[in-house]
DNA sequence: ACCGGTCTTGACGGGTTCCTGACGGGGCCG
DNA sequence: CGGCCCCGTCAGGAACCCGTCAAGACCGGT
């Protein structure tokens, strides 16, 4: 039906909910720490996550922030705290659901249903080609010419975010929201400057920009 | 931001989330009842429901029942019960989310954004088509002849605005109002200038406008 | 402490967009 | 027939936006 990534690192949890999810007909893949947690959702391209807060490698809201950025699938959080604070944080940093241990099974498959009935119907392909160049958002690489370009944290994250919406155009200020915060929605000198690295750094002719247009007054737009 | 209706029968409550959700920027209807439940949520055309599920005549299950063949939105559940059993209903009968009374307000806020961050699945279609040119209000594109078209920002708004309605009449007054700021209501010229421009730009021939009439007095419209 | 890479910040020139006023034409009404 | 209102057109200057460059701040690793 559709596939599970559980990320728990206690043993016992980790079994009891693989076999309550399989009987529920789901696939399930599972990751025990944060780091191979990251790693099997890009592998596994799960519909779903369920994601324990306590790791114990890397803590559970970093897991949340490696995920979101090119995974659009619904995020459900599991902890042993029950802060509302905690929760707070949780679903604002990109979780869509959040339940208390300890918790009851059919509740969590009930929530689970939930969150899988609302479908993400955008087709994950986590890849994007032009004829100059490849972006693959999942393995966050991006190659020209079959030569991996080393990109900067922000500027991946402003191509991705452009690259997401292909052939839409992307307002400025979504772009600074969401790659600088909120506070910067004004500093309009921030994406003249990172998109010209970009250019410079993808375009075949960054003087005459192909992929990456700009449309002044308004924003910037990725055409493949 | 975005229009929240509200369903309980205790005034207090009702009085407390109304204040809480307006601070947070959001619009606010109320119901206390399901029958005036089901009336708002035809008429207002909120983006969420926050829905209590003891309702003095309707059950809140009932209510959910009638809401969901037509409304796709998220419905939050509010209930006194915190039953698992009762969750598992909810959720199955096709609620998003549901939490237990007492509740913390700023949990409830959390989820709130959660749900309105996975964004109501537009059912418009947001492409507008005539024999000479295309206007894609999602993706900010026209296109003629196959030909992407520029247009400044100010273009665009008018432009949008127009094809937002199409066949109907748009006022000036609105037009001035949502494009410039309420406070240029009586600059028409700039009406007339603008809408020169875009007819020079997307009708085959400008001086006899075939799309973007002129209702002499009133407005403009778009024909398609 | 040094150093390389990255991010911020400021300034400048060239191009575009916006606003504004003026002019002329056409329809409506007295 | 004449006046008035409304609309379309044009053009010029001011304001704005963009691309570019470079220097300083910041940060992590050696």
């Amino acid at each position: 039906m559709s596939r599970v990534l559980v990320v728990d690192d206690d043993p016992q949890l980790l079994r009891a909910l693989r076999i309550t999810l399989r009987a529920a007909g789901h696939e399930v893949v599972t990751a025990a720490d944060g780091r191979t947690a990251l790693h099997e959702a890009a592998a596994a391209h799960p519909d779903v996550v369920v994601l324990d807060l306590g790791l114990p490698d890397l803590d559970g809201t970093e897991v949340l922030a490696g995920l979101r950025p090119w995974f659009s699938g619904p995020v459900l959080v599991l902890s042993a705290r029950g802060d509302s604070h905690d929760k707070v944080a949780a679903l604002d940093a990109g979780a869509d659901d959040y339940v208390s241990k300890p918790f009851d099974m059919s509740e969590l498959l009930a929530r689970l249903r939930a969150l899988l009935r609302r479908g993400a119907p955008e087709v994950d392909e986590p890849v994007v080609r032009t004829a100059h160049f490849t972006v693959d958002l999942a393995a966050r690489q991006v190659t020209a010419g079959g030569v991996p370009v080393r990109l900067t944290p922000t500027e991946w994250a402003l191509l991705s975010e452009l690259v997401r919406a292909p052939g839409r155009l992307v307002g400025q200020r979504q772009l600074l929201q969401t790659v600088w915060g909120p506070a910067y929605e004004k500093e309009t000198n921030y994406l003249r400057v990172y998109l010209a690295q970009l250019r410079r750094k993808l375009e075949p002719d960054p003087a005459a920009p192909r992929y990456l247009r700009t449309e002044p007054g308004m924003g910037y737009r990725f055409t493949p």
